[in-house]
DNA sequence: AGCACGCCGACT
DNA sequence: GTCGGCGTGCTC
């Protein structure tokens, strides 16, 4: 009957791409037959297996590829009335799958609202059929206040220079302004233009939305839209769809909006693009700030040829349009830095103040060491380092003490038989947390009641070792008990982490009562450093930073003079309390050069100091790494199958393998997480290019490498290139 | 990834 | 006797 169908009418043979993982065996796009002309990009409904999903249209085959007409099935319909995903699209999906190590499928329908699986073809005209925003409103401008020197410097230097910018400024010193700005010049002078604005956590879009609303207001309704996770499915189609339908002038968003579809792309905002909530840690893992940079190019937003073009594969050719990209911070990645030395990006350096007329007095806190070795044994706050507090608490001013380790103790242990509160199911402690005596496992959640006993021994004397901000919050409850405030009110003292803020809307509530000057004291973990401006606070303390400082991340350090510097940002935004805000740090080195920049609140003395140790030790950016990970029943299985891609793909002299190390496979720092074991591969490479041939090469070995009897069990593996931590 | 098929333990 | 556990295999 098939073969009757395909002699009457006209067969058209194309490849589409499916969501179907790297490790599937499926990687690449699948071939299906189609009575009706379809062009690339189109999104289709394909049967594939005993299902029926939703694919890419990836390129109009000249004929059937070899295939029987047995074998491929037929396209079941097109979505219709959706513009096909532009080519510049699909090159920006081919390269993020090529370059991350997933399929195109993974990455192509990652990239899509998800509701646009479940829609039908009815549903999906309704929503193309809804009115589009209303294109002309008059044109009230909102009130504009003046430019400083240096924002104006920057704005003039966005237009000249097209290269890549980094837009280094602290805190407080306009960074917002001038992605408005640039961003108006951009819609203004292009009736089609559309901008992407980039932020790293849900949680910071809504006042940053408000702010761009509020500013374009006159281009109409719904010409500013939201696009991250914490929409509901039907929000994230509608932005989605209007973005891809080019209505939406400005795209608001989190990681997820760097693939999303912008016809008329012409500028890219990366604001915080030190922080590591870019790097996608799932999926597809890759790097949304380093893929603005691609799709900058890519669209012909960005002009200037790196160093050296041909080693550099994250360096498309441009295209003539012109457009910018624009990253942003007070603490850039040590990656963006550099890149800003060596000419390939723009370094435009905001460090005023805004509205701090008083600029000799210096605004910016001073930071206090405390020499932790000079200290009392043990204690979890030095006496100096309280009296500052309680003096705050008199004054009427308010204090925020991190601590980056939430609950109450991160281990419970018997002291008589050594047991310790370890996860059945984890190699990891279960974290004490008191207020409803439960054990947690942080890692895979299993939660029991704290035991009566010793599980042991029996013996009931089993205590806390360690602490949290849970016990922080208490014990600083009983170190200033009697402390008030200046009208004779006892103090309050405020914890702010992930489990005082699970409730929606909880954060907003407990920040709000902080702003409201409600909290004298308010604990919590570095999710308080990010975007909060806390204008009353003159007191911030890092109670234990030192981990950072000799961690095996070797990112540590980098993130904690960002969190540092972002914290001292925190204190005294109130230009009259500028001069006498302090930032505290306890540590058991104060000598340490990272605190000597701190100190001087000088982010390029530390990025030099940090840069010469990353070329010593052939680090990021100027080595270039990919680890891969395994997951099985028993460790010996996940290191053996990593070991055997391994040395097969030495043995095969694998394209770039001479230029490649791969180290031995070692169990993940968290080895046994719900009952399945981890192992990972370092691989490492002094070229990007080298590195990247040698991992395309290997996924086929490792696909084959699976297939042999003994590596049957192994539950999966996965690459993740340019790994934040090692 | 889904979703089948397929072969071994405790229940209507 | 079946329901269901997840090991294994496939998807144009």
């Amino acid at each position: 009957m098939n073969s009757e169908q395909i002699a009457i009418s006209m067969t058209f043979w194309i490849n589409v791409v499916v969501a179907t993982p790297a490790h599937s065996g499926v990687g690449g796009p699948l071939t299906y037959r189609s009575e009706l002309p379809l062009a690339p990009g189109q999104l289709v409904r394909v049967p594939l297996g005993r299902r029926e999903v939703l694919g890419v249209v990836w390129e109009i085959l000249p004929d059937s590829g070899g295939l029987t007409p047995g074998q491929a099935k037929s396209v079941l319909g097109a979505l219709e009335g959706l513009a096909p995903l532009s080519p510049t699209w699909r090159k920006l999906v081919a390269f993020t799958a090529g370059y991350y190590q997933r399929s195109l499928g993974e990455v192509a329908l990652a990239a899509l609202p998800p509701q646009l699986r479940e829609l039908s073809a009815v549903q999906l005209a309704r929503r193309l059929k809804r009115p589009s925003a209303d294109t002309s409103t008059e044109e009230s401008q909102a009130k504009l206040v003046e430019l400083s020197p240096e924002q104006t410097a920057a704005l003039v230097q966005l237009e000249r220079d097209t290269r890549p910018a980094l837009l280094f400024g602290s805190t407080g010193s306009g960074k917002t302004e001038v992605y408005l700005r640039a961003a108006a010049r951009v819609l203004a002078e292009d009736p089609e233009a559309q901008v992407l604005v980039m932020v790293p956590e849900i949680n910071l879009t809504p006042q940053l939305q408000a702010r761009f609303e509020e500013r374009f207001a006159h281009l109409g309704r719904e010409r500013v839209v939201a696009l991250h996770s914490g929409l509901t499915p039907a929000q994230r189609l509608k932005s989605w769809l209007a973005a891809h339908a080019g209505v939406a002038r400005l795209v608001l968003g989190t990681r997820m909006a760097v693939l999303a579809s912008m016809p008329n792309l012409r500028l890219i905002v990366v604001d915080e693009e030190h922080d590591p909530s870019y790097k996608q840690q799932e999926g597809a893992r890759y790097s949304a700030r380093d893929l603005a940079v691609y799709r900058a190019r890519l669209e012909g937003l960005v002009t200037t040829a790196p160093a050296k073009p041909q080693e550099d594969t994250f360096a498309p050719a441009a295209s003539p349009k012109g457009c910018n990209v624009i990253l942003g911070s007070a603490t850039p990645s040590l990656e963006s830095w550099q890149a800003t030395l060596v000419g390939r990006y723009q370094r435009l350096t905001m460090h005023e103040r805004i509205g701090s007329a008083d600029q000799a007095a210096g605004s910016l806190p001073t930071v206090r060491l405390v020499d932790m070795n000079h200290q009392p044994k043990h204690c979890t706050l030095a006496p100096p380092l309280l009296a500052a507090i309680a003096q705050r608490i008199a004054r009427g001013e308010q204090s925020l003490i991190f601590l980056n380790r939430r609950g109450y103790a991160p281990v419970l242990a018997c002291h008589d038989c050594g047991w310790k509160s370890e996860c059945p199911h984890c190699s990891a402690y279960r974290v004490f947390h008191k207020i409803d005596r439960t054990l947690r496992c942080h890692h895979c959640g299993f939660t029991e009641r704290v035991p009566r006993a010793c599980p042991g021994c029996g013996n009931v004397d089993i205590a806390p070792v360690g602490r949290g901000t849970e016990r922080l919050e208490e014990h600083l409850a009983e170190l200033l008990h009697g402390i008030t405030r200046p009208d004779g009110s006892p103090l309050v003292i405020a914890r702010i982490d992930a489990d005082t803020t699970r409730l929606k809307g909880a954060l907003e509530s407990q920040l709000a009562s902080v702003h409201a000057g409600e909290v004298d004291v308010l604990v919590g973990t570095q999710m308080i450093a990010k975007g909060h401006d806390f204008r009353h606070i003159t007191l911030v303390a890092a109670v234990n930073p030192d981990g950072a400082l000799f961690s095996s991340d070797f990112r540590a350090p980098e993130r904690l003079f960002g969190l540092l510097m972002q914290a001292t940002g925190r204190a005294g935004r109130n230009a009259a309390k500028g001069a006498q805000s302090e930032m505290w740090v306890q540590t058991f080195h104060p000598q340490h050069p990272l605190f000597s920049a701190l100190k001087k609140h000088d982010y390029p003395a530390f990025a030099e100091q940090e840069l010469a140790d990353r070329e010593a030790a052939g680090m990021s950016p100027f080595g270039f790494s990919a680890l891969v990970r395994a997951e099985a029943r028993s460790q010996d299985l996940a290191q053996g199958f990593l070991n055997a891609a391994a040395a097969a793909a030495q043995a095969q002299a694998l394209p770039g393998h001479d230029m490649v190390t791969p180290y031995p496979a070692v169990p993940m720092t968290i080895q046994r997480v719900a009952n399945v074991e981890r192992a990972q591969m370092l691989v490492e490479s002094s070229s990007r290019v080298a590195l990247q041939r040698f991992l395309a090469a290997w996924q086929p070995v490792m696909a084959a490498t699976r297939q042999q009897a003994e590596f049957k069990p192994l539950i999966r593996w996965a690459m993740d290139v340019d790994p934040l931590a090692i």
